[in-house]
DNA sequence: CCAAGTTGTCTAGTTTAATAGACAAGTGAT
DNA sequence: ATCACTTGTCTATTAAACTAGACAACTTGG
């Protein structure tokens, strides 16, 4: 636990935590503490009032880092009961059928695609490979960041022929679906060929988009969609939030 | 490198970096650049102006990211010439007579110590055996942080006969030097018996006290010294920055 | 010596983190 | 229904981060 100077003196903290807000030294604690298992999944943490005597530190400053520990996920809080854990992870399920929106929504989530970046590039010889294109062949590459619930699950790059599929940003900025993207250009029954699955902790970057520290495990899920007649149309590298999802392969 | 929304609009990046303050990224951001080799050893940082301007971002913040640098010694600064990078190594010669300010002050430094904390023990089973003791003797546990011009270069945990050393603390804290404490109980040649090296990352309390990051190697210095007859007084385990620090054993 | 470029220091003002306290609104148990 | 306890929201204040600009002090190279 975090220990500070308790009150009437300001803080002479500068040793511990130079340079780093009082809320986020409070949320990251109790990441610790939750991560670590010190909480079991629904418990609830002490009131607000008790952890801001604990700290010595003003309760609106615990609220600030309970709110940090919601968009993170890790807490759900129920005004008039208490703040509760939240470290079950969501299933999703891999087969043949694997559409991210069908899922969440299956599941009774709120299923949310933002694309965050979009670029025409050429094909690496992996990509090209893949999508049954020429290494060099322009590619569409869209970042697109996944979230349940509000919570960020997982930041996809996908890749698509970049002649068939050229304004696949713009059509996927408009209907926010990539099955409905995909629609939209006559494809209708997609489905997922393979799927590889590997993991790896999370880089500054995808850290960011996924609100999750850089030190947290990432599920990283490569994977190529063709459509009904088996021709390639679409392969991605997902990263999921490791503490928020779990994969189900059935066979 | 990272970026922010660059002047004008206000900061709208609560995505990065959410409750860490903005001098401190940009701290942490040169300690990055400058650990993974991107500035040599005594090459010059950018004018602190341009720095801002690369930033998007007042030249006092630039001033008290640089500071947070100085306090790592990770950079020297100086008026009117520039902010340059300080990656270069202490070599800290470790022989049969190892004392810290005379190493120090040896390489033209400014050696200090700090006792940060003190207390009487029941001496572990191997704790007693370093010492000649029985497990459960009373022992007296020094922690003591050591800078060179004002840069932490140590922490150690130091261990004596809590029988015949009682008053340590109290003695080392007027005379700040193991060596003159030693010479205050009457002992005036002790020597280096043997060293024990290996590595490891800081923990949270010694990043701390070194003003590391937490994911830092440090050296772990684990030592006996005797008397001129060969009777064991002391044993320490310290924790150096590896940043800082280059260990010379001679054979 | 001079000029250009650097860090150091000062004053002033804006924005935001953190404190302090009060009360509304909801929950759950008796 | 009520009571104790919880989270949500509001207002006000203080401390500190950040911005802005100016100028002094210093270094370096011509």
């Amino acid at each position: 636990m975090l220990t500070r100077t308790p009150r009437g003196s300001p803080n002479k903290n500068h040793l511990l935590a130079r340079g780093i807000m009082l809320w986020r030294c409070i949320a990251d604690d109790f990441e610790q503490m939750i991560l670590v298992g010190k909480y079991d999944n629904a418990e609830r943490l002490p009131a607000e009032s008790e952890i801001a005597a604990r700290y010595g530190v003003n309760r609106h400053t615990v609220r600030r880092a309970m709110s940090e520990l919601a968009v993170r996920g890790l807490v759900r809080t129920e005004r008039g009961s208490g703040t509760f854990v939240k470290t079950d992870k969501l299933d999703y399920r891999i087969g043949e059928r694997t559409r991210f929106s069908e899922i969440i929504a299956a599941a009774g989530h709120e299923a949310e695609g933002r694309l965050q970046g979009h670029r025409l590039e050429p094909a690496s010889e992996e990509i090209a490979v893949r999508l049954g294109l020429k290494p060099g062949d322009d590619v569409v590459r869209l970042e697109i960041v996944r979230a349940a619930d509000r919570v960020p699950i997982s930041v996809a790059t996908t890749w698509l022929d970049g002649q068939r599929f050229c304004d696949a940003a713009k059509v996927f900025r408009q209907l926010r679906s990539v099955t409905r993207t995909l629609d939209y250009y006559g494809i209708v029954g997609y489905r997922r060929k393979w799927t590889r699955i590997s993991a790896a902790f999370a880089d500054a970057v995808d850290a960011g988009r996924l609100r999750l520290s850089v030190h947290r495990p990432i599920l990283v899920v490569e994977s190529l969609d063709v459509t009904s007649d088996d021709k390639p149309v679409l392969t991605t590298r997902g990263r999921f939030a490791a503490d928020r999802v779990a994969l189900i392969v059935e066979s």
